[in-house]
DNA sequence: CTGCCGTTATAGTTTTGCGTTATAAGAACC
DNA sequence: GGTTCTTATAACGCAAAACTATAACGGCAG
């Protein structure tokens, strides 16, 4: 059993089955992996795919086994290379985050500004999706962090380190009847207003609309997007009452917008970013989380490394209080 | 990197930083060792040991760490091996267990000579040591199972399978006075003779101790020893009583001694099988932990080894009353 | 049915690189 | 200083990858 042949195998299942593209992605000739899968399977004495006659049709049990063990191999492997790097002090590589709307537009950019000027050698890619679409790229791709809110669960195989906490904000037309109001906005005078928000603020398990539902309101909500641009766009058209992130509503004012703070109407959000477990951080790729979550120390991290589930590393957190992030407070009028 | 390369760095390893005995047990020819690890070093960019003169002298940090991934893809690498044998309905093999003197000689040879019947071909290694010697042999050597009672806490990083559940017998020379009692045996029955038990069974938080302290008694414990042969050996000669596993005191009154049921005098101990978790347990593997703990089904099994940690395993086994194992009835004397 | 396209297998050749032997060189020990 | 143990270097042979060219197979459209 060769590595090699172990690449190639899972270069063959990610490229649908397809030994010459497989080949292509290798940059190496087609019989040349052809040959190595069969002498992998000639010494395994198994099938790992079944043929539909010359061509590759499905993978077999077998091949499931040995596909999944041959990425854990493959993965160890790409952390021995990381270590190699990381002693010999090379702040090059690259960097793969994937990411919701919402921090890679009102979040990131600073901090990605500020890890550039860093380590102007390390390659970026920036991945945006769902949280769902988010957690099949970490299944698939070679993503090294996830940032998102919320949705735990799709990501048990992450390490979640809590980094921020933020509030949603209310946007509404310059002038708007919510901006006069004299006292503190309450859910019931957002009900009287149709409402403009995310997507996935209304679905399932959402704390939007269990905040709405404890209080025994129906809120109409005319319209979702999937991100807070869209949102602000339909808001500024008066189609309704908008309910967005803190950090998204940044000087929304700017554009014929107004917005007003609405901490404490709805529970606090907590964004985290995550990565495997099995995988080797890079000094480069420390600071970079140190750079998205300040309040995490170096020996913080180190203890994160170690925790062996999640209960442990919401505990290291459970004392400290995470930092409050808001947007721009140039006009915002406070809801208090 | 090559799989061969790792497989060399960790022989060197493993003989104690000598490449010609790494290149020996390797099957080959010193220079290659040196060569490939000189490769590898290379490739890496990185030293894996620090040298005086030209001989290894020890392991660099980068060095332990590069090992510790190593060991874990050759693990991998078994696994897919043994996943290839076992598909080819293979019942070759080689079965490694490490257990304690109790189970050697009271509990495992009936189990052997069963798994020997069903697998003639898969070779068997037997270890003997004491729980903390069976922590180290884990570590170090490549040992399946661990067969052992109690101790959990020195094996964090295997599933323990609980097997069954056993209580102390009270071995004393035939005619001895307190096998003329004509109730029920106590604590303070024992003490006012000197005892003979395990030397584990009074070390730390040993439960044979507690439970004398519960009762507010000190016993006289005036020898102990590591297994109950010895033991039996000093009672037969009239030092004191015996405190041994119900298992050890199967049939000892052939050689003048008479044995007294301690059911609920002590607390009940708990003999678990346990291997890692990261590790393929092969048809002849699992059948084994069956014939072991023949109240374990191929489903819980597998329940097993999707545990995540040990607790979930526990709560598996919470339920069902785990089998309760003595001695051959003859000549007991029941202490009730 | 037939011819084209996409894909994989086979053959023959070249090249890489692993393992081998022989030997030199460095350290430790007496 | 010689002996022994160990590792590094050099040169060579061989096994096995990889490459090119080409054949074989299956699917699909005409």
């Amino acid at each position: 059993m060769k590595l090699q042949q172990l690449k190639y195998l899972l270069a063959i299942v990610d490229n649908g089955l397809n030994i010459t593209a497989a080949a292509e992605r290798m940059y190496t000739s087609q019989p040349g992996v052809s040959k190595q899968l069969k002498l992998l399977e000639e010494e395994l004495g198994l099938q790992l795919f079944t043929r539909k006659g010359k061509s590759l049709d499905s993978i077999t049990a077998a091949g499931h086994q040995v596909i999944d063990r041959a990425r854990v191999i493959m993965r160890e492997v790409e952390n021995i290379r990381s270590l190699a790097s990381d002693y010999y002090q090379e702040e090059e590589g690259a960097l793969s985050i994937a990411t919701t709307h919402t921090q890679a537009r009102y979040v990131l950019p600073d901090v990605i500004a500020e890890f550039r000027k860093r380590f102007p050698k390390v390659g970026l890619n920036l991945h945006q999706g769902t949280s769902e679409q988010l957690a099949d790229m970490i299944a698939a791709n070679d993503i090294d962090f996830v940032i998102a809110t919320g949705s735990k669960s799709l990501f048990a195989e992450l390490m979640l380190v809590p980094s921020y906490r933020w509030d949603r904000s209310i946007v509404v037309p310059r002038g708007h009847a919510l901006t006069k109001l004299k006292r503190k906005l309450t859910l019931h005078d957002l009900v009287k207003y149709p409402l403009v928000t995310y997507v996935f603020s209304f679905g399932g398990q959402s704390s939007l609309k269990r905040a709405f539902e404890d209080e025994g309101l129906d809120p109409d909500v005319v319209f979702t997007a999937r991100d807070a641009d869209v949102i602000k766009t339909y808001v500024r058209m008066g189609l309704g009452v908008g309910i967005v992130a803190s950090m998204a509503a940044d000087c929304a004012n700017q554009n014929g917008l107004q917005v007003i703070g609405a901490e404490g109407l709805f529970p606090r959000s907590t964004t985290w970013i995550g990565f495997r477990k099995d995988v080797v951080l890079r000094r480069y790729m420390c600071e970079f989380v140190k750079l998205f979550a300040p309040h995490v120390s170096s020996r913080q991290l180190e203890n994160i490394r170690l925790a062996k589930n999640q209960d442990e590393i919401d505990g290291l957190f459970e004392l400290s209080e995470l930092p409050l992030r808001g947007g721009c407070a140039d006009d915002i009028i406070e809801a208090a």
